[in-house]
DNA sequence: AATTCGGGGGG
DNA sequence: CCCCCAGAATT
């Protein structure tokens, strides 16, 4: 652990000259941010890159400018503009937060923050901080990995991890600090190849004391991916289809073709499934679309039939890139060969 | 403490 | 192919 003292003047000078510009940092004349961009955007932000995330935050942001309109808009429209983000309950819960908060009000204290859905230990801080002034350290992925080099420890356990920045975080300019330790975790303290030459903290770093800062902290364990072979039923077209509304965990709240998953490798059980719950006719094959996920590949094998089921316009629908990619499997014209 | 939840960037 | 990303909720 670092000399507190010493590092904090260090890392916010840089910060003063190099603070990324993001349009969620807009300041109020009061000096702080505004609590509905940073929450937006901290939502957003979480397990995606800043880089994807500012294409989303200006969609969102275009959408629904302010709490009472996003409360005021139903959870569809939320989720449309959400669309192909990724971790969909984030949509859900902001949408059922920003309700909570038109009824009772914006709050303004990190217990506040952290009682509300899809706010959690991280992004209660950080509204806190930058929106409030509180001091409170936030810990994300880059801090841990900052901390984890500064202190030379390497496999820090998330306990460990938030009790060094409450202890490190400047009690004078608690939002600064908390932006200051990301910048540096995002810019120059990178997983791969740091970037010590120009580090403000070099000279107290145990990782780059090593020699090998790169290997601070040891990468996370990850689960196995666990395959699933699916069968889905194209009713209608590319643009004009029969749709369900997922429920569940997995894509819940998004629009998709009906789908049967495959078990004991049974395909034709599956689609047989499908067709009855549908009433459809016999299916004609159109093609097989794989799509991998995190922890999951998506084996989805795609037919064509008729049945008496309402169409409705797939473009007004919240889908996932599984469902896009089974749609252009008919939306598409075939690939032509050259001639000549 | 370990899993699960999307999708894409970058080595 | 691999790890990672301004994490949170559930088990």
């Amino acid at each position: 652990m670092p000399d507190p003292a010493a590092v904090r003047p260090l890392l916010l000078s840089w910060f003063d000259r190099h603070a990324r510009a993001l349009p969620w940092r807009l300041t109020r004349p009061d000096g702080r941010r505004d609590p509905y961009r940073v929450w937006i955007s901290e939502v957003l932000l979480q397990q995606t890159q800043v880089a994807r995330g500012l294409v989303y935050f200006e969609r969102f942001l275009t959408a629904f400018p302010d709490v009472e309109r996003l409360a005021a808009a139903p959870e569809e429209a939320v989720l449309k503009a959400w669309e192909g983000c990724g971790y969909y309950a984030r949509a859900r819960n902001l949408h059922r937060a920003a309700r909570e908060m038109a009824a009772s009000g914006m709050p303004t204290t990190h217990q506040g923050w952290l009682a509300l859905p899809g706010v959690g230990p991280y992004t209660a801080a950080a509204v806190a901080s930058l929106a409030f002034g509180e001091r409170q350290a936030v810990m994300d992925g880059n801090v841990r990995r900052v901390l984890s080099r500064l202190s030379g420890v390497r496999e820090p356990t998330d306990r460990w991890a938030q009790q060094q920045a409450d202890v490190l975080l400047d009690p004078q300019r608690p939002g600064d600090w908390n932006e200051a330790l990301m910048d540096l975790g995002a810019t120059i303290c990178t997983p791969k190849s740091p970037r010590c030459a120009v580090c403000p903290l070099q000279t107290h770093c145990a990782a780059f004391a090593s020699g090998d800062p790169a290997q601070y902290p040891a990468p996370k364990k990850r689960a196995a991916v666990q395959v699933t072979v699916a069968v889905a039923l194209l009713i209608g077209d590319g643009e004009q289809a029969y749709l369900e509304q997922r429920t569940g965990t997995l894509l819940g709240g998004l629009w998709g073709l009906p789908l049967e998953e495959v078990r004991d490798v049974d395909v034709a059980g599956a689609l047989n499934r499908l067709q009855q719950r549908l009433n459809a006719t016999e299916a004609e094959w159109l093609g097989v679309v794989n799509h991998t996920m995190t922890h999951r590949q998506i084996q989805l094998r795609v037919y064509r039939a008729q049945a008496a089921k309402p169409l409705t316009a797939v473009g007004g629908r919240p889908l996932s890139r599984l469902d896009h990619k089974a749609l252009a499997l008919l939306a598409a014209p075939q690939p032509a060969l050259f001639a000549g």
